[in-house]
RNA sequence: GGGAGCAUAGCUCAGUUGGUUCAGAGCAUCUCGUUUACACCGAGAGGGUCCGCGGUUCGAGCCCGUGUGCUCCCA
């Protein structure tokens, strides 16, 4: 097979998927070989790729790809989260756009356009991981609402239910205004904001004019306090202690009340408590039997409470509460300060604390053996730091508000009666026949749905059914999976919570290792983000340089347990790989027409081979541990120097015949099957374009997507070290040849003056070759004007044509002189320091002899060649 | 406010229980070079008081203390 000039990733990579796909190579069943099972982190339906994902799906295929090349049985579960808000939000804003109100439909209605819109838009970005090669197993892709899976989140829920796990509670959530719907801790972001405090008088209830001063931030508020709060320790406000103050503008009178929560230094001192909307005001309002009071409604208007802003939304209240406050006289100052707020993860509203009913699941029941799983490395998290997060988490965890008020998702199986009682079953019938006093009553279904992650904590049991099928044979065999790899920022949402489901319905941890990515950041370390616009087009990428040279990219650049400084020159570098990997095939294709049988291998061309081959076992074994380890950027930084430099600048040049010259079929055939090895160790991070030239090479048995990896060969030292050697004589030559500032294309003279000559003789010819040698001696004495070049306890004479510049000869064997007595003067000072011969081990003393010994012989070396100039 | 982590070449990072030839790599930089795989290239070079200070030790990039700066998580 003829290779074109240059690689078209384009054609290819549609080639090899489609021919992958066909063979049925992704697809898993279970057999007698070992598992190897990795779950997808389902992103939501309405997702397109972006920089996460690619690196997240790329972690993945290596470690997928070369489980199957170890020979072990791969299966990586496709599929995607249903995604409460964020699909509800665009399902509401597409109907918007058709002119169609969210209520003016019912229920049902809704629900049939928000399917008929995940049929349409949704999982559009499964098609874009093909793109990028990743070996899903596409037969098993599972939705988080498929009709089993939906059973089962139900199911799930009542049976917490029942074990008194779940509870329906009145308390203080947040609250996303935008989506109207409770959101769980996890879902709010807090973010530094830029604001103004606001310094407000409240007129006391005693004889005179005095005023009680307050500071806060959310002004709007006021209308919903029912107490001032000071410390009691707190000689500026004691004496109010008791008394009562009028909430400006509205004249409600209210308590002042003292409570040693207070921080005497914050503000002014006294606190303005609004048990409806702030959580520590709340508690201080249960402690003090306070008055609640609600201000605002469902979509963040003030409601009747506020009597002269009815109807307006609290953020631009607060904006012109100043000017109201003033003319009445309340406003003392205005200042800036730079406070938290939260944001709603999936809308970015202004979260707002509320009070409200809803459910609860109870975390710290759950809690215990999914802390002791990750403590005690059953599961291990790599980098392990992020053991300490989550410990510090699981040990103050709080209870999880699951419900949602939406439409699309799972809803919650609980029937209240005319009176409010409640019931919790599967179905109505259910709930009939396991409360026969329900039968004839009219029951309503809550209208609530449940949290996302509600369902996501059962992904890696359900997708095999192993919760609607129990004990059937594919969760036995693939559960529990083996790595799971994600972003740290849900390990709380996601990680977390299936720990805790594995634990509580399979009695089993749901993975082995957890993975945590590094978060994907512009050049300049900003994350990336729509709102900056600095994420880029993947698949614009993918197509400027093709899936490999993204993959490589990204991997490149991802150094484990860091983050990813994404910069579109590594894309480059990929690229570049690309080419150079099939230039290199391009050579040894060149070679093949001139390959001859005839006589034995020459000894250069057999030292090469020896030495490529200690070479390529010795990077197996150093790869396979890195891997081991998940230092996955490392092993391909690796993999990518063996290829570039070892193989191609070292060893081809090395085999390379004369120009025309035939080539060894011995040494041809070896050096493709070295090329093979190289494509298959390379195959996991950059599978097409390896494909491909797997199948230039040669007429191929196997596709080498599951061509299983061989026993790695011993490492031979000696030839390990034969080679380093050469390499550093081969360069340590070009340097003085540079500095000599003889022309690449002018021969020398070569004088070798060793006491191993040996060692030389095998490795001549290369030497010859690499440093354009005419001839190669050997000699006892020094060589006349000649340039001296001194290596370890040997030297070489350099003979040119050309005049030679002594003067800088000497200069350089000066400085290294200088530099090697220098050295010999510290090793002897360890030597004759008495503290360290007796302290130190013994080999350590030894090395420090040896030190000497070397240094010594080295001076000597340099001494003569300066004496002879 | 609580917790975690980081600080090594211009940039991004390695550096295994303190001790192999004066700290390594990739990228970037500089010099030379178009020799028939590759300029998406080749050859070579330069570049670091390992954040500051103090301590332990015969010996510290690595251990301890402290200061400074940065990042992330939680409240």
């Amino acid at each position: 097979m003829e290779l074109s000039k240059n690689y078209l990733p384009g054609e290819v990579e549609t080639k090899w998927y489609n021919h992958w796909i066909e063979k049925g190579y992704f697809h898993s069943e279970p057999d007698n070989k070992p598992a190897y099972t990795v779950v997808i982190p389902p992103p939501n339906v309405t997702g397109v790729l972006h920089m996460g994902h690619c690196l997240n799906n790329t972690i993945q295929d290596i470690l997928v790809r070369r489980a199957r090349m170890q020979g072990m049985n791969p299966c990586w579960v496709p599929g995607t989260d249903h995604a409460s808000i964020a699909t509800e939000a665009k399902v509401v804003a597409m109907l918007r756009e058709r002119g169609i109100a969210k209520s003016s439909l019912s229920r049902d209605e809704f629900l049939e356009y928000a399917w008929e819109w995940k049929e349409k838009y949704g999982g559009i970005i499964l098609q874009q991981l093909k793109k990028m090669g990743c070996s899903l197993d596409w037969d098993r892709t599972s939705f988080t609402m498929d009709p089993d899976y939906y059973e089962t989140v139900i199911k799930v829920f009542v049976d917490l239910y029942n074990k008194g796990k779940i509870y329906r509670g009145k308390r203080m959530i947040n609250w996303d205004v935008k989506a109207k719907t409770a959101l769980s801790d996890e879902e709010v972001i807090h973010k530094e904001v830029n604001s103004k405090m606001y310094h407000i008088k409240y007129k006391l209830d005693v004889p005179g004019n005095d005023y009680i001063t307050i500071a806060t931030v959310r002004p709007e508020t006021i209308f919903g306090d029912t107490a001032i709060c000071v410390h009691p320790k707190d000689d500026r406000y004691k004496h109010l202690v008791g008394k009562h103050a009028f909430v400006p503008m509205i004249n409600r009178r209210i308590p002042i009340i003292a409570d040693d929560y207070i921080e005497m230094e914050f503000g002014t001192g006294a606190l303005k408590v609004t048990p409806a909307h702030d959580i520590n005001d709340f508690n201080l309002g249960q402690k003090h039997g306070l008055e609640v009071i609600e201000t605002l409604n469902e979509d963040g208007t003030m409601n009747e409470a506020a009597p002269m802003y009815v109807g307006k939304d609290r953020i631009e209240v607060r904006k012109i509460i100043a000017a109201d406050l003033e003319a009445a006289g309340n406003l003392v100052k205005l200042e800036d300060y730079v406070n938290q707020v939260g944001f709603s993860e999936r809308t970015d509203a202004i979260v707002e604390p509320r009070l409200s009913l809803q459910w609860w699941v109870d975390m710290k029941q759950l809690a215990g053996p999914a802390l002791e799983a990750v403590m005690s490395d059953e599961i291990q998290f790599h980098p392990a730091k992020f053991k300490n997060v989550y410990r510090h988490w699981m040990d103050n965890i709080k209870d999880w508000c699951i419900s949602r008020q939406l439409w699309w998702g799972h809803r919650i199986p609980a029937w209240y009666d005319a009176d409010g009682n409640v019931y919790v079953a599967a179905t109505a019938a259910a709930v009939n026949e396991k409360y026969p006093e329900t039968k004839g009553k009219t029951l309503t279904q809550d209208a609530d749905c449940l949290d996302t992650w509600f369902s996501s904590w059962l992904w890696p049991i359900e997708v095999f059914k192993g919760m609607s099928n129990p004990n059937n044979a594919e969760i036995n065999y693939y559960y529990p999976t083996s790595t799971l790899v994600t972003a740290p920022e849900i390990i709380f949402f996601w990680v977390a919570r299936m720990i805790m489901a594995g634990e509580e319905y399979m009695g089993k941890i749901p993975f082995k290792d957890v993975y945590f990515t590094g978060i994907v950041r512009d050049k300049q370390g900003r994350k990336m983000s729509k709102s900056l616009g600095n994420s880029p087009d993947l698949l614009g990428l993918i197509d400027q340089y093709g899936a490999d040279a993204v993959r490589f990219g990204i991997m490149i650049a991802s150094p484990a347990g860091n983050d990813l400084l994404f910069d579109e020159s590594t894309l480059e570098q990929g690229r570049n790989f690309n080419s150079k990997l099939w230039n290199a095939a391009k050579l040894l294709k060149m070679w093949e027409p001139r390959i001859s049988g005839e006589g034995k291998v020459e000894q250069d061309a057999a030292f090469a081979m020896d030495w490529f081959q200690a070479k390529l076992s010795a990077t197996q074994i150093e790869v396979d541990s890195m891997l081991k380890e998940f230092r996955l950027s490392e092993a391909l930084k690796t993999i990518y120097g063996l290829i570039w430099d070892d193989y191609c600048s070292w060893y081809l040049e090395w085999i390379k015949p004369g120009f025309e010259q035939p080539i060894h079929a011995d040494v041809y055939n070896k050096s493709i099957e070295f090329y093979d090895s190289l494509l298959q160790l390379l195959h996991p991070f950059m599978p097409f374009i390896t494909e491909e030239l797997h199948h230039a090479l040669k007429t191929q048995t196997q596709d080498l997507c599951v061509k299983e990896y061989e026993t790695i060969e011993k490492v031979d030292e000696a030839v390990l070290n034969a080679g380093a050697l050469l390499k550093n004589v081969i360069s340590t030559l070009r340097d003085a040849r540079n500095k000599n500032q003889i022309k690449p294309k002018e021969s020398i003279d070569l004088h070798i003056q060793s006491e191993n000559n040996t060692a030389y003789q095998t490795i001549q010819n290369i030497l010859a070759k690499q440093v354009n040698a005419k001839s190669v001696a050997y000699t006892n004495t020094s060589v006349g004007s000649s340039i001296v070049v001194a290596l370890e306890k040997d030297k070489f004479y350099l003979v040119a044509d050309q005049a030679i510049d002594t003067a800088s000869l000497k200069e350089n064997l000066l400085k290294d002189l200088e530099h090697q007595k220098g050295f010999l003067a510290s090793v002897d000072k360890k030597l004759n320091n008495e503290k360290f011969v007796q302290n130190a081990k013994p080999e350590i003393i030894a090395i420090e002899q040896k030190k000497k010994a070397d240094a010594l012989a080295r001076i000597q070396t340099i001494e003569e060649s300066l004496a002879q100039l």
